[in-house]
DNA sequence: ACTAATATATGATGATCATCATATGATGTA
DNA sequence: TACATCATATGATGATCATCATATATTAGT
């Protein structure tokens, strides 16, 4: 039987210290890529020393795989509740308004996976490439489930959605100033918001 | 008076060594990333030493600058012309025809720019991203020369057409096999008919 | 209190890599 | 022919980095 401990068990600071450091690594990614970060550097950033990391991953494409799936789970959740809050018009609408954002296009840590690692993911080596793939299979199905129940290509709709968010927010960043920026978002925006219009 | 070479004047095969190394780099870094490829492997490929680089560019940097502007310019001319010729209704669905095929996906190494690169070039230092920002200007001119001349938004359709065709580029290389992957390309494509449809 | 387990720290190793210094050899030119 | 230029080659340097071996110290269970 295990005592009672007042704080935290040693399992329990263990998978504290794994979480942070998965937290501070898909965060990370996302502003640099996953090879614009190094182990030591993701440890520094939680306080911990680059030896330390082998006690928590086998490899640093071990901890990338996880980081991605992590990415991809806590950036689905945020974008179901936001599309679900935001006011206007339809579901579709709600998606579009949710992710073709400045705030989004402007502050990749929290944002897309696929839009701030896509390109790069899709070369990514095994352990890695498995994590994005399952993982943009699930943001489809997120969005499929986002988009009004209209039968037969509701994936499709879903698929041709995200494709046009995600290459939005890429040309977005690519813009060269706030105002080209803000013109981006909102033709994609606009786009989605007819398309849609004809599609549901 | 410069004698006449029967072959190759010094100056001449100096730019062609120039061209054969960013040719091989414009290809390489849509594979492998501009990280994943190494200034000795490129110069390798072209059957030159590492050291010999610095005869030809000022760095790394120097090179990649110039290599993802030359793959622009190859891509958008490959793009135009195909999407000239693709038989297939409106001058937008031509480019969807184009963009949006199976051989594309699978080969990044001719293919567009901003798929293969677009969510790592959005971080890219100074040199390398002046490149970016400003071919993908280009891809967006050139894609609106594409589109029917109907007017005001014109860019705006340009903009949310090439979103699009990138995501759906990136999408379908995240497929998990081949139908998927047929899948997602004809989800976009069908999508851009409709809305075009509209649109134009 | 004693021992085993383990989270963390320190330091080393070997590999990769960009860059540069220097050498060589061919080519235009005087 | 002699010299200068420059494309190319060779080898070195210093930095970064992933990984591992080893050490320490804290905690759990007896």
């Amino acid at each position: 039987m295990a005592k009672k401990s007042p704080k935290q068990t040693r399992a329990e600071k263990s998978a504290e210290t794994r979480k942070r450091v998965l937290d501070a690594t898909s965060q990370a990614i996302r502003v640099h890529g996953t090879d614009g970060v190094s182990v030591s550097e993701i440890m520094k950033s939680v306080s911990l020393t680059h030896g330390t990391f082998y006690a928590h991953f086998s490899s640093k494409e071990d901890l990338m795989a996880a980081a991605v799936t992590h990415a991809a789970d806590t950036f689905r959740e945020a974008l179901k509740e936001k599309a679900k809050t935001v006011e206007s018009g339809g579901r579709a609408r709600g998606l579009a308004a949710a992710y073709l954002t400045a705030e989004h296009a402007t502050n990749p840590e929290n944002g897309c996976f696929i839009a701030a690692l896509g390109s790069e993911l899709g070369r990514a080596p095994e352990p890695v490439g498995v994590s994005f793939r399952e993982s943009v299979d699930e943001t489809i199905a997120m969005i499929e489930g986002l988009l009004a129940a209209d039968g037969s290509n509701r994936r499709d709709a879903a698929i041709a959605s995200l494709a046009t968010v995600v290459g939005g927010v890429i040309l977005a960043r690519a813009a060269k100033d706030d105002e080209a920026r803000d013109t981006v978002l909102r033709a994609c925006r606009e786009a989605l918001a007819n398309r849609n219009g004809r599609i549901q």
